[in-house]
DNA sequence: ATTTATATACTCAAATTGAGCATATAGGTG
DNA sequence: CACCTATATGCTCAATTTGAGTATATAAAT
C-alpha cells in the first residue's frame, strides 16, 4: 500500500560553470569532459542556491560570481540502480578566470567542443553543410505527408544558414537528438550509429550544458551578464570578443561599442593598454551601480499615452 | 553517521494555473484564495511535466494549453513538521476558460486582488502614491549614508510611476517584503504589522504568485502565449484586452493590431461578430503553423557583416 | 617608409516605433 | 430620422533605433 511518507528521493545538483579564457567560451568538467560537476545537495545549506555556490566554490577555488537556476529534472529514467527517483537541479554559474597557464586548465573544455556547429565566429561552421544538414534532409524523408512538412519546418526554422539565431542551440540540439544525429546515454533509445562531429557526455550532460549555453546567450542581449566574465578593467575589444564568442557570431565593431557606452553600462578607468600592437586601448570598467538603478527588460509591447 | 542513501525528502508540486474570464485575468486557487493547487509528485509519472499537466486536468476538467517550469524552491524553512525536508517545483500554466457563469468561478480569483499596485489598465492605481511609495519613503530613510543610497536607487529603479515597467513585478514584490510592507507565512520574520493592501496567501505562494505572472508578463512580448488563453476565434480587440488584462496596461489600439498582424501571428476566419454595439470586427484565429515555422526570439545584439 | 593591426569618431539610409488623424459601421436616443 | 456614442479599421508622419559603412588615429612589425 502507498505510505503516506516521503517518497525516497535524492536531490542532485549539476552546474554549468562557464569562464573565459583567452577568448574561448570555457566550461568546467570531471571525467576528461564527459560529465559537468554534480554533487548532492547537503542537508545543512539554508537554500539551494547557498549549495551551489559553497559546493562549487570549495571545488573551484574561485568566488562565483552570478549563480542562476537553470532546470529541475525528474524524468523517470532518472533512477538510481537502488531503486529511488533521483531529481536533478541544475544551476549555471559564472566565474572569472585569468589568461590560462598552459594550453587550457585541466577540467576546463570549450562549448564548441560539444556544440561544434554552433561556433560561426569564423563564418559557418563546415559541418553543418558537410554532415548535419544532409543528415536532417534525410530525417525529414524518411517520413511522408503531414509529419514530413513539420519535420522540414522543424528543420528551416531551427537551421536556417541565412538567418542563424543563436538562441536556438537548445532546440537545435534537441532536434539532433531526436533526428537519432547526436547519441545520449541513459535514455532509452537505440544507439546512434554515426553521430555527428561534436562530443557527446555522459546521462544527459551534454542537454544540460546546452541549457545554460543557450539561456547565457539570451541573457546577455537584456542583461549585463557579460561582465561577471570579465576582469575588472577590459578594453571595449576584449568585451566584444567575449560576447562573440558566446553568442558564437562575430558583431559589427562600431556598433557594438555605441551600444555598450550609450547604455551606460561602462566608465573609462583612465588607463590605456599598451604593447598590444595597433593603436593602445582605453581601459573600461563595468559600473555595477547600474544593476541596481536600471532593472531593465526589454519591452515591446505597443503602449498607449502616458 | 551520515547514510549514503537519500535523505528524506518529498517533491511538491505547485501550479499557478492562469485562465481569463470576463477581461480579468484569474489565477486557480483553494482555501478560499490562500493557497495555490499543490500537490506531491507522483512517483507514476514519466516526466515532471506529465505530473502536473495530468493532475492539473484531473482537478480542473481542462485541457492544458501550455505548461512550463518555474522554479524550484528547497529553503530551509520548506520543512515538514515530520522533519524531512521538502523541494518544491513550481509549475504555470495557461488554459481556456469560457465567460464566466456567475460573478466569478469559484476558486479563481484575480491576479490584482493580490497585487492591486500593478493593474494600471486604469492609469496609476491609487494605492502607490497612497499607501506604498510613502511607506518606501520611510523605509529609505530608516538608514543613513551608502545604505540609503542603495534603498533608494533600488525603488526608484522598480517603483518609476513615469516609466513604468510591469516585468519587474517579481522584484517589486521581493522589495516590499524586504521593506516589511508585506507577510509572508512561513518566513522567519517579524510579523507585519500594518501590510499594505493586496490579500496574502499561505506560505510563499504569494511570491509564487508573483514569479508565474512575472514570467508571463515577460513572456506574451516574445512568444505567443496569448492565445493559450482566447478561444478559437477572437477580435484583436479581445485579444488586445486579453494582453492588456495580463500585462496591467493599456496599449495603443493601432499600433497593437499593425504589430500582430506583421506578425504574421493570426490569420481572418472570414466571420465578423454581431451585435456588440460598434462596428462589427473581423475574427481571427492563431496560426499555430507559426510556433514551427519561426521559433523566433528578440535579438539585439549587433551583428558583423554576413 | 610601408604594411598591418587595432581603436575610435562620425555619417547615412532603412527599418521600427510612438502617436495621432480620419473614416466606417454598428446600437441607442430624443 | 438625425445625432450621439462606441468600437473597428486604414493610413500618415516624425522621432528613434539599427545596420552598414567611411574616415582617421596610433601602435608594432618588416
Amino acid at each position: 500500500m502507498p505510505s503516506t511518507g516521503p517518497r525516497p528521493v535524492a536531490v542532485e545538483l549539476n552546474a554549468v560553470l562557464v569562464a573565459l579564457i583567452d577568448d574561448e567560451p570555457q566550461v568546467l568538467t570531471l571525467e576528461d569532459g564527459a560529465l559537468l560537476p554534480s554533487g548532492p545537495f547537503e542537508g545543512d545549506h539554508p537554500t539551494l542556491q547557498a549549495g551551489v555556490r559553497a559546493w562549487v566554490e570549495r571545488q573551484t577555488h574561485h568566488p562565483l560570481g552570478y549563480v542562476e537556476q537553470l532546470y529541475t529534472f525528474a524524468d523517470r529514467y532518472r533512477e538510481s540502480t537502488m531503486g529511488y527517483r533521483i531529481v536533478s537541479i541544475s544551476y549555471l554559474g559564472l566565474t572569472r578566470e585569468r589568461a590560462a597557464a598552459g594550453q587550457h586548465e585541466p577540467g576546463w573544455q570549450s562549448f564548441y567542443r560539444y556544440f561544434p556547429w554552433e561556433d560561426w565566429r569564423e563564418g559557418p561552421p563546415k559541418v553543418l553543410a558537410r554532415a548535419i544538414l544532409p543528415r536532417l534532409k534525410s530525417w525529414i524523408d524518411a517520413v511522408t505527408d503531414d509529419a514530413r512538412r513539420q519535420r522540414r519546418q522543424r528543420v528551416e526554422g531551427n537551421f536556417d544558414l541565412s538567418d542563424w539565431n543563436e538562441e536556438l542551440m537548445l532546440q537545435r540540439y534537441e532536434l539532433l537528438y531526436e533526428a537519432g544525429l547526436v547519441p545520449e546515454a541513459g535514455r532509452r533509445r537505440k544507439p546512434v550509429a554515426d553521430p555527428v562531429p561534436g562530443e557527446p557526455m555522459h546521462y544527459d550532460h551534454r542537454r544540460i550544458l546546452a541549457t545554460g549555453i543557450a539561456r547565457l546567450r539570451a541573457k546577455i542581449k537584456y542583461r549585463p551578464v557579460v561582465f561577471e566574465l570579465m576582469s575588472p578593467d577590459f578594453t571595449l575589444g576584449q568585451l566584444q570578443r567575449a560576447v562573440e564568442a558566446l553568442a558564437g557570431r562575430p558583431l559589427h565593431k562600431q556598433n557594438f561599442r555605441r551600444q555598450v557606452e550609450q547604455q551606460g553600462l561602462v566608465e573609462e578607468t583612465g588607463a590605456m593598454t599598451a604593447g598590444t600592437g595597433g593603436r593602445p586601448a582605453k581601459l573600461f570598467r563595468f559600473r555595477r551601480e547600474i544593476v541596481l538603478e536600471r532593472a531593465v527588460a526589454g519591452s515591446k509591447l505597443p503602449l498607449a499615452r502616458s
